[in-house]
DNA sequence: TTGTAAGCGTTATCAG
DNA sequence: CTGATAACGCTTACAA
């Protein structure tokens, strides 16, 4: 049965010593790749351990080491929409060494936290990143015995490492594209006020337009939820104001997909009449909205190896207090083409 | 400085011990509910464990016990819709026990899939979940030391564990719901041939279709691709084949998506003239669309917990080889409400 | 009821 | 260059 057959004990070092014909100390030396052993029988075990299939215990290391090369990483978001990029970029970074990347869901909810949290640690891991569900400063999970890196969502407490995206260098970079393009009635449909994220953007669009000399019309970004239904009331709104509008920032690109909806809706051209863009990238609202979004990619990937690697630096005793920030990227589309 | 403070010795069983005036073992028998020890003595033991925030080291409990507690979930999915609720739904399989779902991400890649196995399988994981990009078949892993159980894309071995979603029931869902709601001239803007997933759906419909006196406007589904634009094409070309369609079964809520927009565009009313449905139900696509659309749910957190609860079978001993489904839901919402 | 001691698989030390 | 031997932290006979 697939039981008995699987259920062969494993393979131990000392089976390959034996194999080889030589003691587990020298069989553990050959396989770490130590010099102090003879190339011919290096060879000798390394065979031993090919045929056998050896792979080592970690727990034997670990309890030995004292480090057990993985790394956890406990995430609030529940669609994995930031986290796995965060997650893939962190398994980038882990990738040359020899860590692998251990993800818990803690759902947003304190207490799967901490019990995550105390489970990781169980397993020993080496250190965590901590994934918040949105940008907004999150408690701190306090001193624990391994580093911990804050991803996406900054801890409150400064000491704490923690890497975020750039919200008000995002807003900046999309209002001085559309300026660049000779835009110059800009509205703001911004996301839920409720959000730092939606309160930054706005702040970098707005300090890049009185740069420029110029201020969203209206006077002011218009603050309303995440979705679509709210771009297409916001839509309305921009148009009520100013009927010659010809650009909008979105806080969202499901905010810009209601935005292109009303505006088609309404006869108005975009990018001709009114350019549009969006924020976050996600592609199956950015890439297949008609016409397609001009948009700001979060780099979440970045961050992921950012955190990564400070995290990897506070392993080795060198750590980076801090928040440190990674820079958007502007993903031009059809949206916002030149006249 | 936060690297010496962190840096202290963890907290071992003999500090436990020492700190209670007992022996490790004593410790030990206490900390794991053994009743061969004074209720006195277990209650300080306990009070030096909390008091020092003991955390057992598993790997020297694994040392001895021969399992980690630990199972690893092995994703090719890059987006993570379908791996986190799968994953959500392991944990909570898992909860009640002791045991922790490690994620991995081999982003559809043979090679990266192989590695994480072998990393997994060094961190003496007890079972895998392999779960799948698309719901089509795939290669076994073959006979590991450890169970194996494929989630959402089967095992091409029929020997292996799969558990899948119920695509051609899904497909039969949907068209039921239609015709209950009284529509007759039904058309299908398929997803992608060359996805099983899109062809059984289709079976699903079709045959529902047939065992309703029916067949599919146009007299076949059309397949394309699985995105927007596809289902505006699709729409189309049902709306040229036959005028007086009254009903659209689709095949992801992204195809309804553009189907919805092309029957908004042409003066058609939805759900009045047509009913539309989609299928995934992800939120972002079916729920902010307007109408908002009656969709299918795969269940995909339940087909998580069905996969641990047969994996965590496993490896107590009792393996149920084999393809199992589990059912999809209907998700009735503006779309396809009666006239 | 408690303590002693062996051993899980690995690596490090040190003697041969 | 190789091989005993002693840890690492924990559980578990077995002895007291």
């Amino acid at each position: 049965m697939t039981r008995s057959e699987s259920i062969e004990r494993r393979v131990t070092l000392a089976d390959v010593a034996g194999a080889a014909g030589v003691s587990v100390a020298t069989a553990s030396k050959a396989l770490n790749g130590r010099k102090q052993v003879r190339a011919e029988t290096r060879r000798k075990v390394l065979a031993a351990a090919e045929s056998l299939d050896f792979r080592p215990n970690i727990f034997g290391q670990q309890l030995k080491r004292g480090r057990s090369g993985a790394v956890g990483l406990i995430t609030h978001d529940l669609e994995g929409r930031f986290s796995i990029p965060v997650l893939m970029g962190a398994e980038d970074e882990a990738g040359s060494g020899e860590v692998s990347v251990l993800l818990c869901d803690a759902r947003g909810d304190q207490l799967r936290e901490r019990y995550h949290v105390q489970a990781l640690l169980g397993r020993q891991v080496d250190g965590l990143i901590v994934v918040g569900a949105r940008p907004d400063p999150r408690p701190s999970l306090g001193r624990l015995l391994v580093p911990v890196v804050y991803a996406y969502a900054p801890s409150e407490d400064p000491e704490d490492m923690s890497e975020v995206c750039d919200d008000v260098g995002a807003g900046a970079l999309v209002v001085e594209h559309l300026l660049t393009l000779g835009r110059r009635r800009i509205g703001i449909v911004a996301g839920d006020r409720g959000y730092l994220a939606a309160r930054d953007r706005v702040h970098g669009a707005t300090t890049a337009l009185t740069e420029g000399g110029l201020e969203p019309v209206g006077g002011r970004a218009l603050f309303g939820s995440w979705d679509e239904a709210w771009g297409r009331a916001g839509a309305r709104a921009l148009l009520r104001e100013d009927p010659d509008l010809d650009g909008v920032v979105c806080g969202s690109d499901q905010i810009a997909r209601g935005v292109l909806e009303t505006l088609r809706e309404q006869g108005v051209q975009v990018p001709g009449d009114v350019a549009v863009t969006g924020h976050d990238n996600w592609a199956p609202m950015s890439a297949q909205s008609r016409p397609p979004l001009t948009t700001v990619d979060l780099n979440l990937e970045q961050v992921g190896r950012s955190a990564a690697a400070r995290l990897f630096a506070a392993i080795d005793g060198d750590p980076s207090p801090g928040v440190q920030t990674v820079s958007c990227r502007l993903v031009p589309r059809e949206s916002t083409r030149g006249y």
